[in-house]
DNA sequence: CTTGGAGGCATGA
DNA sequence: TTCATGCCT
């Protein structure tokens, strides 16, 4: 129930594809793309902590890495560094960092990414895990057939680790179409007998999983307008690694064969969750720094040394395994904001700890109703934390609470009050009562587990109304601002892009013209869930002690009792455990109309009373409902416009139910709501919901419907669109399309194709020349004549045979414009197999000049 | 100012 | 479950 990380089987360990999405330079993406003016200029986002002075920097652009300014550096400093450098702020709201901006690109990225697989997750405000292994088999098979071949631009900016270009890469994979067991003496001294099959179709699945990667770039960029950097392997750990070789704008595969190879020189710090304490103390017990010194200690030895469960990590590791699942993810498990007090800025008296709390809840419930309209849920749990002085020492601690029903921002820094209240000794100085004993020196609250919103109430509708009244309320206290100074000028909003009304226009028509529609599910899971625990070869050796319980616990009393220095120490292990997925959906048709009334609003609010009338009609409407059904709203009846709600033209049929009267609704409706109300419920078709049987709350409810039925429907229709759009050879194996002539060339013999699967049994050699290592049983089994080399081929073993000649085609281009592309730029001493950072070294990237070289790209420009 | 802010996830006792 | 801590972007 609690979430928390599957694993796959470890006898799957080389069958996933995964991708990991990262953007480049993200918050400096985001800022040029707000001000085109800032392009190609050197540039960092800067978050200033206190008032003026001096800020840290948080993201660099690849300008201004270039001329060596770097993350942490002071504003000031960067200047210094490279005066013409390009400094934006981020956005301070209520005196803190609001990053509202950012997270809503990281968003606005993922809603692309979510498109090709519901086996996304983000990891942060601007990475996020792909699971596309079932793409991949499935164009692994549609390779197969003949229906889908690869297609050289989608390996633009594309890297192997350990291969100087993408030629020699694919080049090996044509090899090995000729010759399965090309590498099978090697293979078996490295891999399990029973992991050969996989390991055999490795590379040619990550180099599918290489063109999605460059689809799904290519999507991101055509969308957003962002650039990112991905990585493809056969587990997260690996994708992460790979897209951080190559950066700007670029991708990298990793394959199982180069993991060695890399992992001899990898600094241990380099593997996500071992670049803190954790992996200092691994380097430092076992004398060693790369990764690949960990080979040689044993699974034992290292559970022995750390415990039990990093020590398998480690072993797994250091083997390129990994088995964490691809959690499906989109939007984040907790809503937090916090801020620092440093020295002078100690909180020291009530009344302004009270002032924070309120700044701090405030945000937090503004990004709740905000969360709550677009993933229909609800917090019920908040997390106060603070970092308070005692006796010169600072001590963190948080206290949590259960959030009532109905919880607004006052409620919330109350609760946050008395929860630090109740837990500080001596609150007060004594003899004073507004000067708190403890100064406090960081404050955050956050809000989590979430539950849906069972929607028995007008819940959603009732958020939105708000939504809806609060932007008007922003926008009269800005005519009114300037009377009121608040102690320091603030950027106006500037923007200037006049965001077409168009789409939204069209979102609104099509809800009410499928109002009445039915959503359906269909919702699939990945085929290797599995969650068993993962042994790396070797059995546990039980000489010694394995430490069961956490390795952390037990260096910290080592560390103690050596001396008295404190020290804390880092685990990063993985537990296999049950999860179920909470339900995900993007941003939803209320979201998308709250941000186009927000930036209505903050433009003009004289003129543009022209289009739309219909979401002003449903405004007004919520508007109204709002003002007459809510007891204790947040806002008073002055603060609602005189909407003129005459717009109660209903454009749907009241849905006409058997009245179900249920005692039990009771303890799910809200007192404060519509206790004056006595009405007769209806269920809701689609979720059972107990309904109040009036026209607005049916509506709202089915609102709430369609909003995740839209948004379903959107990306369902946008991953059929992709499917269709993406380049095929040929609709048919049996009937060749004419308009596909280029494609039809590079894959000639597709007529006559079984779709035969598994490919790892009939791996057999294409060509009569050499007999692979392990003969392949040949007897009774019918035999096919190739269009394409007119050999006779067993017809099981045709599908490779066919992949042999795509491979072999694609291969002869590549090479041949490998040549045209490396006249004008000699390849420096190649050494091959260097860390792959070097890669790049022949290919060289987009920073040098910018039109003559545009690595692997040049070498596909012409096949289109 | 005190020296790397703000936000978010996972783990284990 | 709560709270503290580590790790990450
Ligand atoms: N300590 C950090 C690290 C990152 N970020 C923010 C700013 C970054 O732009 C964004 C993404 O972090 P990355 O580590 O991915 O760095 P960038 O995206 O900026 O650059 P890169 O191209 O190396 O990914 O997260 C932050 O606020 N604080
Ligand atoms: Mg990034």
């Amino acid at each position: 129930m609690t979430s928390s990380r599957n694993f796959v089987s470890p006898q799957n360990k080389y069958d996933r594809v995964i991708l990991l999405v990262d953007m480049d330079c993200f918050f400096c993406q985001v800022e040029e793309k707000e001000q085109p003016i800032y392009r190609n200029k050197p540039l960092a986002v800067v978050q200033f902590s206190n008032w003026s002075k001096n800020g840290g920097i948080i993201a660099v652009n690849y300008a201004a890495r270039a001329k060596g300014i770097t993350r942490h550096m002071r504003a000031d400093e960067a200047k210094d560094l490279l005066p013409e450098i390009v400094l934006v702020k981020v956005p301070n709201i209520r005196d803190k960092a609001d990053t509202t901006k950012y997270r809503d690109a990281g968003k606005e990225v993922a809603n692309v990414l979510q498109k090709f697989t519901k086996q996304l997750e983000r990891a942060s405000v601007d990475e996020a895990y792909l699971d596309i292994t079932e793409t991949v088999n499935q164009r692994q098979k549609e390779l197969q057939t003949g229906a889908f071949t690869l297609q050289p631009q989608e390996l633009v900016n594309t890297f192997a680790v350990g291969y100087d270009n993408m030629g020699e890469y694919v080049n090996k994979i044509t090899k090995r179409f000729s010759n399965p067991y090309m590498d099978d003496e090697r293979f078996q001294l490295v891999y399990d007998q029973n992991d050969l099959p996989s390991v055999r179709q490795s590379d040619i699945r990550l180099l599918i999983g290489a063109c999605i990667a460059g689809e799904v770039r290519a999507a991101v960029k055509k969308e957003t307008g962002y650039e990112c950097s991905a990585g493809v392997a056969h587990n997260k750990i690996l994708a992460k690694l790979a897209a951080g070789l190559n950066k700007p704008n670029k991708q990298t595969i990793l394959p199982l064969d180069e993991i060695p190879g890399l992992f001899e020189t990898l600094p241990v710090g380099k593997i996500k969750g071992l670049g803190g304490k954790f992996g200092e103390i691994v380097c430092e017990t076992l004398s060693i720094k790369f990764l690949g010194e960990l080979l040689k200690f044993s699974e034992g030895e290292l559970q022995r040394k750390f415990d039990e469960k990093n020590g398998t990590w480690l072993a797994n590791i250091c083997r390129g395994i990994d088995l964490e699942c691809v959690t499906p993810r989109f939007y984040s498990k907790s809503i937090g904001c916090c801020k620092k007090f440093p020295g002078r800025n100690n909180i020291t008296g009530l009344k302004t700890l009270q002032h924070w709390l309120s700044e701090l809840a405030t945000e937090i419930t503004e990004r709740l109703e905000k969360d709550a309209i677009e993933n229909n849920r609800r917090a019920k749990q908040m997390v106060v934390q603070y970092v308070q002085d005692l006796d010169g020492e600072e001590v963190a601690s948080s206290r949590s609470n259960a959030l009532p029903n109905h919880y607004d921002k006052e409620t919330l820094a109350n609760i946050s009050l008395d929860l630090i209240k109740a837990n500080t000794k001596t609150f007060l100085r004594a003899g004073s009562d507004a000067a708190l004993n403890n100064s406090i020196k960081f404050l955050g609250i956050s809000v989590g587990k979430f539950e849906t919103i069972t929607n028995n109430q007008n819940k959603l509708q009732e958020m939105f109304a708000n939504q809806m009244a609060k932007k008007r309320r922003i926008s009269s206290e800005e005519e009114q601002k300037q009377a009121q100074p608040k102690e320091k000028e603030m950027e106006k909003e500037k923007d200037a892009n006049v965001k077409p009304k168009e789409t939204e226009e069209a979102k609104m028509k099509s809800f009410f013209a499928n109002y009445l529609q039915k959503p359906k599910a269909d919702d699939q899971k990945v085929a290797m869930d599995v969650k068993p625990k993962a042994p790396v070869d070797e059995p546990t050796d039980t000489v010694g002690i394995v430490e069961k319980t956490s390795f952390i616990e037990g260096y910290k009393q080592k560390l103690k009792a050596l001396n008295a220095v404190k020290e804390g120490a880092a685990a990063d292990s993985s537990m296999p455990s049950l999860t179920s997925t909470p339900p995900e959906m993007k941003e939803s048709f209320f979201a998308s109309f709250l941000k186009q009334q927000k930036e209505d609003t903050s433009k003009e609010k004289s003129s543009k009373m022209d289009d739309s009338t219909e979401m002003q009609g449903l405004a007004d409407e919520l508007d109204a409902i709002e003002a007459s059904s809510q007891p204790e709203p947040p806002l008073t009846e002055e603060e609602l416009q005189p909407s003129s709600s005459t717009s109660t033209k209903r454009k749907f049929e009241q849905l006409e139910t058997c009245n179900n009267y249920k005692e039990s609704y009771a303890e799910y409706a809200t007192p404060e709501l519509r206790t004056d109300l006595v009405i007769p419920l209806i269920k809701c078709d689609d979720c059972g919901a107990q309904l109040p049987n009036d026209p607005k709350t049916l509506q709202s409810h089915r609102d709430h419907h369609f909003a995740q039925e839209l948004s379903r429907q959107l990306r369902a229709e946008q991953r059929e669109e992709r499917e269709k759009n993406r380049p095929k050879a040929k609709q048919s194996p049996t009937a060749p399309t004419p308009q596909s002539k280029q494609k039809a060339k590079k894959s000639t013999a597709t007529a006559v194709v079984n779709g035969n699967a598994s490919i790892t049994k009939f791996l057999a050699p294409a060509n009569a020349a050499v007999a692979p290592p392990p003969p392949p049983a040949n007897s009774e089994f019918p035999m096919q004549q190739c269009d394409e080399c007119k050999t006779y081929i067993k017809c099981v073993d045709m599908p490779e045979h066919l992949d042999y000649h795509m491979a072999k085609k694609l291969q002869r281009e590549l090479n041949q414009q490998d040549m045209q592309a490396n006249r004008p730029t000699p390849s420096p001493g190649a050494v091959k197999k260097q860390s792959s950072n070097k890669l790049n070294a022949t290919l060289p990237s987009a920073s040098a000049s910018s039109k003559g070289n545009r690595t692997i790209a040049q070498f596909f420009s012409q096949i289109n």
